[in-house]
Order: structure tokens, then C-alpha cells, then sequence
DNA sequence: GCCTGCTCAATACC
DNA sequence: CGGTATTGAGCAGG
């Protein structure tokens, strides 16, 4: 029998595209990550130090000596940092920022903002905590101070990066960017309730305001450095679906712009930079053929982005021909149409690109614009875009896009909303097809016997805030309208058989299963693998992992037998990291109620199984298990239902956390 | 440091 | 639904 679940964490496999000779060879660690000290390649300063690898991306927040600093919930872009200092003379201490003694004047609009603004949060510069203020403390001896929050100058480029390196930059990223949705999803909704109670009329961008929130407390990252070249944790092919993401992250920085660069006015020879382009269309005289590129300058267009003037030789135009004169790479992303997404639209990250030509040209409209050609760096991962274009053609006819590899059309012999594919064309191996498909986990009578059980809600136009349902899951419902998971917790109670409530309810996401195409497939490096030919938006339902369940007795037997079992206490809690507001608001409580008592079940997947099976182990996943009950609530059988931790691209491996204790040696939560 | 102008956003609203 | 008006943010440059 083949693995079920391979051996090897997902994300310490060689990128195929880039070393295609390792791929098919057997696989050890050492083999494929020779340890490489991290360095970083200066452009003009031969002696530039190493880049030290904080744990924390770094504060934009000056220290005082002994003084912790406030931080206000950042209403205001002119006054974001408030510290608070004895009599004399704070200057000493601080080369940053700059102390106003506060005037009277200042001194009312600053209660007046706390006031409304409720909490004032500090940000402790030691463990970077962000902690509340006491009541008393607040208003004496204010002393306001801003520093400018200005992109670092210096161009370094990331090279040799060592696998811990690469673990935590992803890891970094992911949280970050986990971050971001979470403030977006919550500050939405947050103006949604304004909106309704009639406090406000119109709702304020929710992208714009996270990423605000987030700035205002240092959580930006790579704003210490001016990269050039890849961004650490972010990989060809990752997907943002905001704007304003790019710039949390560090991988574009102008909020609207489509050339990133580093002024002269800010070089170290006083000539600018370019650093990162965004193509998405909004030109008319560019020509995108993917690995070639003839892309447009900026400027000389009016505000229905129509051409309208010549453009000029300065800016981002002027970056990019000095870029193209040092043989500079540049980080290319498209912004591409994509029905599915929230937006519309998504921003696709493609890899580095250099420019080969530039030139000054008479545009479609007759206006001058300058043209730069850019050709694509060999040995990258596939781009990201031409996946996301492959992905929708194989949509509509697979059989046409693969002729070769289809071995079933639906391995859940329509058990499940939409099939799900097998696919190899690798070699002979058909095995999933002999397991009968298991689209929900059986769990014992007892399993609906015990517990409180059979109370519902009674809301028969659709659930409210303070319904049964809702107080059950701690006052509110885990997903939002659009049926994403809010954040995390221990267990959630969807509504039920007992609830009155339409089966359109937003709190029976799990129970209506897949909303994805998948397809199981083969892979050298991971024996079964899951993929979707969809894009799956972070915070998605993806499936349930299900099998039969067994108690403690059977599973011993089991056991004994060579079954396959798993083990759901096993899987990490990455729940807990979803949705997580602490880094952010000083009062936030994470979710503990309700709490779930030690799961004491195996799940048998020997005989019957789902897709979920197929999907492989990564100490950095994309995807999380989050624990439900809806047909039972006995908090000792929860159903393990798995969600989408980052936007997951189309034909992206999906990978899960079984709690692997050491990925090379450690035991599996399966057991033969 | 302060201000202005610019920009291949995103959303509301008609 | 599509166009456009509104709100809005960072950043470069003076």
C-alpha cells in the first residue's frame, strides 16, 4: 500500500522548477539544504552589515530610555505616538522623534480624544506587548512626539537564505498578512453595526483602515530596507487580493501607484531605483505576453486614467531606466480580473523580471509615452498568472487542458456538491479509487446520546446576534456573511436539525460541504496530494477530514490490525492563530469559551475516507483544523472541519499540520 | 517638517 | 449592471 500521508514536510521540498535534478532522486534533508549563512548584497556599500533576523518585524516606534510610549488607536495621521515623560529634558534620550511640550491647547484635544477613543494602549519596547495605561496615569506630564515614518534608504538585496530563514519569513508573512484580513473582516463589520444604529451613512474602506491600524503599531514589514530582488516568505504565485496588502507586506509600496522605487533624492548616487511594477491593465500601450513584457511609464493620464499629455523622463520612468542601465531585477506583479474573488480582482505575484529596453514612443492616443521591455528571469517557479489563467481553462474542459493523467471524474461518485478529480500522470498508481468515499465522519449512537443535545435556536426569519445559537458560541456567530471563518475557536456550535432557523443560514457553513473544485493528484515529492482548481480565499470552509470514528478500545484493536488511524487531538491548535486581534487591541480576549475537554477518539480511514486524507503534512501549512458540532453537541465528538489559512492559489498544493513533533523522525498522527 | 500634488484603489451611489 | 463621484492613503518632492 502506498503512503497515505508522506513522510516529508511539504514546505522542505525543492521547488521543482528550480531544481528539477533533486526531484526525482530520493530525499534527505541534507542532500537538498546545505546550510548557507544568510547575506546580504549591497549595491553601493561593499561593507554592509548582516542583516540580523528580528523576531518582530521592526517597530517604526521610537523607544524612550525608562518611558514606554503611547500608542493611540491612530485616528489621526498627524499625532500617532504619545509618550509620556517626567519633567526636563526627554530630547536626550530619543535621536528619533521630536518632543512638543504640550500646550493646554493640546492638552484638552488630547483628553477629548481619549475620551472617544476609549482605551489608550502602550506598547511595551521590551516584549513588544501592547498593554493598557492606567486610568491616572494618562493625562500628566504628556508630552506628544511623532516620528516620521519613513521608508528606510537602503537597497539591499536577500540572498542564501538557510530553511529556518525561509520557515520563518513564510511564517511571518502568513501571521502578518492573517492579520491584515482579520482587522479588514472585523472593521467592516464593526462600521456595518455603526451603519445600521444610524451612527454613520457611509462605510469606510475596511483594506485601508487595517492596513492603518497596522502601520500605526509597526507591523508593516520590510520598512527597515529596500529590497530589491525577492521578498523573504513571499513565494511566485502568491495571491493578495487588496492592494494595500502588497504594501503591509513589503512587496509593492505605493498605495496606487505602479512603479515602486527608491528616489534619487534618497540613493546613495542620487540616482532612483525601481524596485517592484504593478501591471494591471490600466495602460493602454502595454503588451503582456507573460515572460516578455513591454510595459507603459507612468504619467500623462487624467483622472479616468486616459491619456492625455507626453509623458516624462522622472519618477518611476526615470527608476526604471536606471534600473534597466545596472542590470537591476525587478519584482513584477499582476493585477488580473478573477471572477470569484471578493473584488474581482487579484494581485499575483510573478517573480523578478529585468529590463532589456527602453524607449520613447508615440502611445494608442498620440500622447508620448516611454516603453520598457522586460524579459522575465530564467529558472523561476511557474509564473502565477499563467496558473491562474491554466486553472480557469481547466474549469471549463479538463479534458481538453490534461488530456493525459484523468483517472476519475469523481472519486466521491457524487457524494459530494462537485466532483472531485483524480489525477496522475506520474506513474500507475490508482489507489484512492479503491476506498469507499466518506463525504462525513460516522461517529458512534453514544456520540448523540451524551451531551446536552436537541435545543435549537428558534429563529425562524434567520438568525440574530443574541440568538440561542449565537450566545452558545460566546455572543456571536464564527462566520461572516459571506462565509468565512471570523477567527478561531476551541469549537463551534452551527445551527442544527433542532434550530428553526432556514437551512440559508449563515451559521451552517460546514454542514453544506465543499464549495471548491478539487482534485486529488500524484506527486514525486509527496506521493497523494489535494488541490483546488479554484481559488480558495483565506478564511474559506475547505472540507471535513472525516473517517469513522472509534473509541479508545476499538482503536487499540485497530491498531493491532496495521489500521490507519488518526488521531484529531494531535493536530496543532492553528485555530488559535486566526483571527487573532491581541497585536493590535490591547482588550482583546482570546476565544476560550467553549471550551472542549481532551478529545479521546481515533478516526479510522482505512476502509472509508475523503479527500481530506490525501492532503500532506507542512510544519507551515495553509491549511487549519477548526473543531464544530452540528448535528450532536457532544463536546466529545466534535467534527474536524478544515479552513483556508491564506489565499490558496489554484493547483497549490494544500498542506495541513498534523502535529508532527520532529518532521524527520517524529511520529505521525497516523499509526499503523 | 510641512505642505502639495500625484497615483494602473476600492467602494458607494445613481 | 456600468459609469462616476467620493473617500482616501502613501509617498515623492519642493
Amino acid at each position: 500500500m502506498g503512503s497515505l500521508i508522506p513522510f516529508q514536510d511539504l514546505n522542505l521540498l525543492p521547488d521543482p522548477a528550480t531544481s528539477p535534478s533533486t526531484a526525482a532522486t530520493a530525499i534527505t534533508p541534507a542532500l537538498i539544504f546545505p546550510k548557507i549563512e544568510p547575506k546580504l548584497e549591497p549595491f553601493d556599500a561593499p561593507t554592509l552589515p548582516l542583516q540580523s533576523f528580528p523576531e518582530n518585524p521592526s517597530p517604526n516606534f521610537f523607544v524612550n530610555s525608562g518611558q514606554l510610549p503611547f500608542v493611540g488607536p491612530g485616528s489621526n495621521p498627524n499625532d500617532t505616538v504619545f509618550s509620556q515623560t517626567p519633567e526636563g529634558s526627554p530630547e536626550e534620550n530619543n535621536v528619533y522623534s521630536e518632543y512638543y511640550r504640550i500646550s493646554e491647547l493640546f492638552r484638552t484635544a488630547f483628553s477629548k480624544r481619549m475620551e472617544n477613543l476609549g482605551n489608550i494602549d502602550v506598547l511595551d519596547p521590551d516584549s513588544r506587548a501592547i498593554v493598557p495605561v492606567p486610568e491616572e496615569t494618562r493625562i500628566s506630564n504628556v508630552v506628544v512626539s511623532r516620528r516620521r515614518d519613513q521608508r528606510s534608504s537602503e537597497l539591499v538585496r536577500v540572498t542564501d537564505l538557510t530553511i529556518d530563514h525561509v520557515r520563518y519569513f513564510r511564517d511571518l508573512v502568513r501571521r502578518t498578512r492573517m492579520l491584515y484580513d482579520a482587522l479588514r473582516i472585523f472593521s467592516m463589520m464593526e462600521e456595518e453595526k455603526r451603519r445600521e444604529v444610524g451612527l454613520i451613512t457611509r462605510r469606510s474602506r475596511g483594506d485601508l483602515r487595517a492596513a492603518k491600524l497596522m502601520k500605526d503599531r509597526g507591523l508593516w514589514l520590510n520598512r527597515d530596507k529596500r529590497i530589491v530582488g525577492s521578498i523573504p516568505g513571499i513565494n511566485i504565485g502568491d495571491l493578495f487580493l487588496f492592494r494595500m496588502e502588497l504594501c503591509v507586506v513589503g512587496l509593492h509600496g505605493q498605495a496606487q501607484a505602479g512603479i515602486d522605487y527608491l528616489p534619487g533624492s534618497r540613493s546613495s548616487n542620487g540616482e532612483p531605483i525601481a524596485t517592484s511594477i504593478i501591471v494591471s491593465g490600466g495602460y493602454e500601450d502595454d503588451q503582456d505576453e507573460g515572460d516578455v513584457l513591454i510595459y507603459t511609464g507612468h504619467g500623462g493620464q487624467d483622472k479616468f486614467s486616459r491619456q492625455c499629455d507626453h509623458q516624462k523622463l522622472e519618477g518611476g520612468n526615470l527608476a526604471l531606466e536606471r534600473s534597466m542601465h545596472y542590470g537591476i531585477e525587478v519584482r513584477v506583479i499582476r493585477g488580473i480580473k478573477y471572477e470569484g474573488s471578493v473584488t474581482g480582482k487579484v494581485y499575483v505575484y510573478d517573480g523578478l523580471y529585468k529590463i532589456h529596453d527602453s524607449w520613447f514612443d508615440v502611445g494608442k492616443s498620440g500622447f508620448g509615452v516611454y516603453k520598457y521591455k522586460l524579459l522575465r528571469n530564467e529558472g523561476q517557479a511557474e509564473m502565477g498568472s499563467a496558473i491562474l489563467r491554466f486553472a480557469e481553462n481547466l474549469r471549463i474542459s479538463p479534458l481538453t487542458v490534461r488530456p493525459v493523467g484523468y483517472l476519475c471524474e469523481d472519486i466521491s461518485t457524487k457524494k459530494e456538491n462537485v466532483p472531485v478529480f483524480l489525477f496522475n500522470d506520474i506513474d500507475g498508481d490508482n489507489e484512492p479509487m479503491y476506498y469507499e468515499y466518506l463525504p462525513r465522519t460516522v461517529f458512534p449512537l453514544h456520540a448523540y446520546n451524551l451531551g446536552g443535545n436537541g435545543s435549537g435556536c428558534d429563529c425562524v426569519a434567520g438568525c440574530t446576534d443574541d440568538c440561542v445559537c449565537a450566545r452558545r458560541n460566546g455572543g456571536e456567530f464564527a462566520y461572516d456573511q459571506n462565509g468565512f471563518l471570523l477567527r478561531g475557536k476551541p469549537v463551534i456550535f452551527e445551527c442544527g436539525s433542532f434550530c428553526r432557523c432556514p437551512p440559508t443560514c449563515r451559521n451552517r457553513l460546514t454542514q453544506k460541504g465543499l464549495r471548491n473544485r478539487f482534485e486529488v493528484f500524484r506527486s514525486r515529492e509527496t506521493g497523494w496530494g489535494v488541490r483546488s482548481l479554484d481559488l480558495i480565499q483565506a478564511g474559506a470552509f475547505i472540507c471535513e477530514y472525516a473517517g469513522v470514528v472509534l473509541t479508545r478500545e476499538q482503536a487499540a484493536l485497530f491498531s493491532m490490525n496495521g489500521d490507519t488511524l488518526i488521531y484529531p487531538n494531535r493536530f496543532t491548535d492553528r485555530w488559535a492563530e486566526w483571527g487573532d486581534l491581541s497585536k493590535v487591541y490591547s482588550d482583546y480576549v482570546r476565544p476560550m469559551h467553549p471550551s472542549i475537554p481532551p478529545l479521546d477518539f481515533a478516526m479510522d480511514v482505512s476502509r472509508m475516507r475523503n479527500l481530506a486524507c490525501y492532503m500532506s503534512h507542512s510544519s507551515c501549512p495553509n491549511v487549519l483544523v477548526q473543531f464544530v458540532l452540528y448535528d450532536h453537541h457532544n463536546l466529545l465528538f466534535p467534527r474536524l472541519m478544515l479552513f483556508a489559512m491564506e489565499n490558496i492559489p489554484p493547483l497549490r498544493e494544500l498542506s495541513l499540520d498534523y502535529g508532527v513533533a520532529d518532521e524527520w523522525t517524529g511520529k505521525l498522527p497516523i499509526c499503523n
